[in-house]
DNA sequence: ATCCTTAATATTATCGATAATCGTTGATAC
DNA sequence: GTATCAACGATTATCGATAATATTAAGGAT
């Protein structure tokens, strides 16, 4: 086994990939001797990544039972959005002088996220899609609205929303929305970038709201002022 | 030692009374064999305790160097009332139909609150104050808002600023603020409840950045509508 | 057959010891 | 006096083993 990092990190970012590739599945247990033994060391790594993994919010575990995937609901899917939508309209206020410097980079980005579309290349495009509004939330300079917008874990659950999405509405353009957004930030205009960063969020919540009614017998979040609706139909 | 609950969590626990008491001061240093002997157990679950007081960011280790604690700088203690504004404004929006069964015990919560600021009983203060808030937010029913901010640690920090204020501002009022945000939730309005929830936050943090402010050389936070000042002084 | 108790098994929680790493001290060279 | 480096001491990271606890299986009583 390498030796660069501390191991009870590379065991954090080994079951983390485990965790985002699909090959745990919600629910699955996570044993601590198994996976130390499959890895080759011992259990206190493997314990203490399990444990980074619980803040994460990937796993849970209930004192003497033991960790498992942690089986994030629809509820909880829907309930993100109106937080997300908060926080983004307060990074595009506090972003909009800033972050015209990153117009390029944010062109650029959608571009890599229209191919990626195009690709069906779904991991790609959310990769590109959390870097665009990761892109303006670094640019708020606000440190403390960061760390809780990454403390949503955006990055793991955009990658099953937009499976879900292209699955049961193949037809939604999931890109295109994102330019009012690089529009706003042009004119520099806090209420405007604020706003569009907002309606952003929170049509794809009213979208992920609708798909996912239907599906299953979820009723649906409540969220304060869902007039809108930013993704269009292609 | 006790036996009733796992080891690691009364060592947080433990370590948490320690912290917030003050015995702990921020740049201290957390030794595990240390902290082990003196509760007579062993390191691994001090260590473990540990590394959850980072995810609650009260600690912060580097590795091969040890533990923390961690030392909250004044831009973040600023930072943080943009967040919290908006969180707050959503759950007051969401809460505002079904906060008016509390309406009972938030005042009652006010009332205690009057009474700890009279006893100059900081600590309590902050406890009630936090729990006037967090009534709202549970009423909310948005369990991802609810996470998101207890993860800011709201009741730590609010004892420091707290204090903080008492000591260089004591001629200000910081309880009866509430009562609008009371007064909205009996109309049941959630565009009221939403703008006074906010104002309310935004106003405790225009004050902190102008005791903040000349207090030392620090550059004051961006706040996107500092139009309002919430807190009067009496 | 169902319910309870017990034994066996699987796994976590904790321990005590060791290896790995960091920071420092003190000696030596310049 | 300052810089470089080796050895030491302190502390973390990891290990392997054991104790504590939960889960399952088996057996017996009702």
């Amino acid at each position: 086994m390498i030796q660069r990092v501390v191991l009870s990190q590379q065991v954090k970012e080994h079951l983390l990939d485990d965790l985002m590739s699909g090959r745990y599945k919600p629910g699955d247990r996570l044993v601590e001797s198994q996976i130390a033994k499959q890895m080759g060391i011992s259990q206190s790594p493997v314990r203490e990544a399990l444990r980074d993994l619980v803040a994460m919010r990937f796993v849970e575990v209930e004192p003497h039972k033991g960790a498992r995937v942690r089986k994030i609901n629809q509820r909880e899917v829907l309930e993100i959005y109106p937080v997300r939508a908060r926080l983004e309209e307060l990074a595009g206020q506090l972003a909009a002088g800033k972050a015209k410097a990153h117009v390029d980079e944010l062109e650029a980005t959608v571009e890599k996220m229209t191919k990626a579309y195009r690709d069906s290349d779904i991991r790609t495009m959310a990769h590109w899609d959390v870097h665009f509004h990761r892109t303006i939330l670094e640019a708020s300079c606000n440190q403390i609205l960061i760390e809780t917008w990454n403390s949503l874990m955006i990055e793991a659950r955009t990658f099953v929303t937009l499976n879900k999405l292209k699955q049961v509405r193949p037809d939604l353009d999931l890109v295109s929305s994102h330019n009012p957004i690089i529009e706003a930030i042009k004119t520099g205009d806090p209420e405007r970038c604020g706003f569009e960063m907002r309606k952003h969020v929170e049509g794809f919540g009213d979208v992920m709201n609708s798909v996912l009614d239907d599906g299953e017998g979820v009723e649906s979040v409540a969220m304060p002022n869902p007039e809108y609706a930013t993704v269009k139909a292609v």
